[in-house]
DNA sequence: ATGCAATTATTGATCGAACGATCAAGTTTA
DNA sequence: TAAACTTGATCGTTCGATCAATAATTGCAT
């Protein structure tokens, strides 16, 4: 048969499966199934094991690409006008199904699991790193004024907080920005 | 040996490790050596199955009875007085680490397993119903004003509500009513 | 184009480990 | 002696993972 697509196929059903069932009760022969692959050992062709799989969701579904293009000029924008912008940003990705997912796979492992909690910080913290250096350049700048230190590594955060991102939210009605 | 308390003690062991790992993580043969037992078979003996051992941690560990001594006195008590003595008692019995660790085993599995939802919603409804009543009363009696229909089964709470159940407070500082 | 070996892809069978649960055989207690 | 308890061995199932077998595709010399 030799699908081209049978590599990102293959990711595609995990989400699915990963995020309806949760990591350990989605078993390699459950998502083969979903992937409409005849044998399950197929996915080892493609990944080393059960855990690559884990990682290539993260990797292919948290376009971190978008943070490259970030120049100095990134730093000059007013925060009344980049706050507002990155909320909206926020909240497009949030309702964004796939993120979603990556979402409701990755937080309630965090509960229990140490392991998951790193790697999924490893993608959460770039992006408050960002921030807060915006922000600490605002206050040498003197837009803002300075403020006491405010814990950003992701395992500091409350629970939760943590959990909150797994809620289901309809933003369309509430936060349209028409 | 005829340990007396045998029962009691699987229980609290069983407790603590389904607090730890999580219900399906925390197998038979892992409970009986934290209650230490030399045989994971003598569980078999005290109880029916591994979900019976769950349904007995709930039933020995919240004391419902507390409900039993509602007279028609109660809902007379105004809710100025009322409501902050709930919010104490609640607060009281969130701090019990028995009553968190039992938090901790049922909140987790509620996100995707329906029947714990099931299970866990049996326990806490009672209580909401008895609020409610208790919140139509002061209506009828002109204490408060009426209002709109409030959800208050517990599957349809919303997730973030459900989860934040779990976050581990101290509320020893913040909240000590002195 | 053709043949053909090398590479890539796919399959069903099967492995070892872990799990919940059962059982017969034992020991202790009433 | 009967009932209550305890034990190690073992069952059947499921899981992630491996493997030898074939099949499909590709690269390349002719």
């Amino acid at each position: 048969m030799a699908d081209p697509n049978r590599r990102r196929k293959i990711v595609d059903a995990a989400r699915r499966v990963f995020a309806e069932h949760g990591y350990d009760k989605a078993s390699i022969k459950l998502i083969a199934q979903e992937a409409q692959l005849k044998s399950s050992a197929l996915i080892y062709w493609y990944f080393e094991n059960k855990e690559a799989l884990l990682a290539e969701i993260l990797k292919v579904g948290v376009p971190l690409a978008q943070l490259g293009d970030v120049t100095p000029a990134f730093f000059e924008v007013p925060p009344e006008e980049l706050l507002p912008r990155l909320l909206r940003m926020h909240l497009t990705a949030i309702n964004d199904e796939e993120i979603e997912k990556i979402v409701r796979i990755f937080v309630p492992e965090t509960i229990r699991n140490d392991s998951f909690q790193a790697r999924f910080g490893e993608i959460v913290s770039p992006v408050f790193e960002l921030i807060r250096y915006y922000m600490e350049m605002q206050i040498a700048n003197g837009r803002f004024r300075p403020h006491g230190q405010v814990p950003l590594a992701w395992n500091s955060w409350p629970l939760s907080v943590r959990i909150s991102l797994m809620r289901k939210v309809n933003m369309s009605k509430t936060y349209s920005t028409k």
